[in-house]
DNA sequence: AGGACTTATCGTATATTTACGATAAACAAT
DNA sequence: ATTGTTTATCGTAAATATACGATAAGTCCT
């Protein structure tokens, strides 16, 4: 983000753009598309349906779950992700919030 | 970005994330609220709204410009900026869209 | 024309993001 | 114990983002 001034702002204005920033590249939507179409989430199908090096998925998943919009379970050698329903839920009606009324000149 | 492979994902992936990406930033977030409580939208007013130099907020509203989340009318010396009604409801859509569905392990 | 006002753009320093190979860490199975 | 499998982390190069002052470019008004 570089030189940002965030402590100028709310509360509510840095969780919403940190969520918007997890989600601002196209292998995070199509991580969160594949998460929220199957229940199949282990990090290797991932990697498999991204067209990136481990190292880079596993890096973008750590994004994801720093905002909470996903959670990992660890299942033996292999981790499980999945989308998590409360943070989806608050983000989603934060945006439907932001963008309630029309106002236009 | 930086080294971003972007022609690896779908138009749609694409579009979606810089959306986002325009979301990404406190005081872009901050402006899409006053636009949508608002419609007085000159940018003076937005600069004063802002903890921000003028010359970054009207960087701030390029970005927003870019994706089409906003527009921007010429009247006289001033410029008025809007929220875009149609690129609005096709992004809420786009998210409703990808979080409709949750699957957990 | 000249001056005041409003907004966009340029130039630039610093911080962050993205990508990857290499390596570490943690488990399973022989 | 050693080997193979799976995922996270480290280190790093190149690109991008953020912020601001300075300046340009446009309008309005005497």
């Amino acid at each position: 983000m570089a030189v940002t001034k965030r402590e100028e702002f709310t509360q509510e204005e840095i969780w919403l753009s940190d969520v918007a920033k997890a989600m601002s590249h196209p292998a995070r939507i199509r991580i969160l598309k594949i998460l929220n179409e199957t229940n199949s989430c282990i990090v290797g199908t991932l990697v498999d349906k991204l067209p990136l090096a481990q190292a880079t998925v596993s890096q973008h998943l750590k994004e994801l779950k720093r905002v909470g919009l996903i959670e990992g379970e660890i299942d033996g050698p292999k981790v499980c992700y999945c989308l998590n329903l409360k943070s989806l839920s608050k983000a989603k009606s934060a945006i439907d919030k932001l963008f309630s009324k029309i106002g236009c000149c």
